[in-house]
DNA sequence: ATCAACAGTATCCTTTTTGACACTATATGC
DNA sequence: GCATATAGTGTCAAAAAGGATACTGTTGAT
């Protein structure tokens, strides 16, 4: 059987790096309580706005899945028109020391690796425009 | 190639989380990367010992985006039953800060979610700890 | 002669993720 | 009556990611 050698991390016993990460992973999720942390409560087109390239339904599933992780809090006034606000819960906010490591990395090093997401409207890389 | 000033980002501050993530986002990414921190130098075939659940070519895209984003090196012995290297290079020791906090989460955490990868089949599906 | 070890490739297939688009219901403002 | 804003849902399709398996070519050991 898998005797655990590495007490630390590795994959088998408590792979807790990968357990961590995929509570992050997604495409927005992480902008998503990068600005929750930063704003405290967004609502659901408040966030939209803050990450223009984000659709609807993406945005609902990434924020779904946060929320039953645990990490964000939704709160849905009975109003007629729809008011739902979002912010994190106490779990969520023990992620900002991991959202504010990517930050500063990403601040220091972004100019390496080029354009997450589309800035650029001469490079073709995912979408086509028409 | 575009070098994108961080005020050029428009898509919110968020990005660069965003950009960071990406470089450490795959399925057994973190896991090389936390090996190849903890260890210095290994093998292809040491990696794979170390990740039992990791495919061959699972483990050679993930390797080959790492070094194709420069935060892993690789070196290739000229010698007849093949040999190579892995070490991180000084941009990838820049990301240790980023996987010791996923690290010190998960560690914290992981009871919360259960077994992050069920690796061998007789562990209990739902392990919780409290 | 056969086999294992090395570091991969190549191919096929399934699952997951993501995108585009249309649609809901209600209230307010014009 | 019509548009707008709210916070979503639903459906379909494309793309990406991941898994299973087989294969490469050489050397040294059995």
């Amino acid at each position: 059987m898998a005797k655990v050698r590495h007490t630390r991390f590795d994959c088998s016993p408590g792979c807790s790096v990968e357990a961590a990460i995929r509570l992050i992973d997604g495409k927005w999720k992480c902008v998503v309580l990068y600005h929750l942390l930063d704003e405290g409560t967004l609502r659901f087109n408040e966030i939209r706005r803050r990450i223009p390239s984000v659709t609807q339904r993406m945005l609902t599933n990434q924020l779904r899945e946060l929320e039953d992780d645990g990490l964000v809090h939704r709160k849905v006034y009975a109003q007629v028109p729809p008011k739902v606000e979002y912010s994190m819960t106490e779990l969520g906010r023990s992620l900002a020391p991991i959202i504010s490591a990517l930050k500063v990395w990403g601040d220091e090093n972004i100019g390496r690796f080029g354009t997450p997401l589309a800035v650029d409207a001469d490079q073709p890389r995912i979408r086509q425009s028409t």
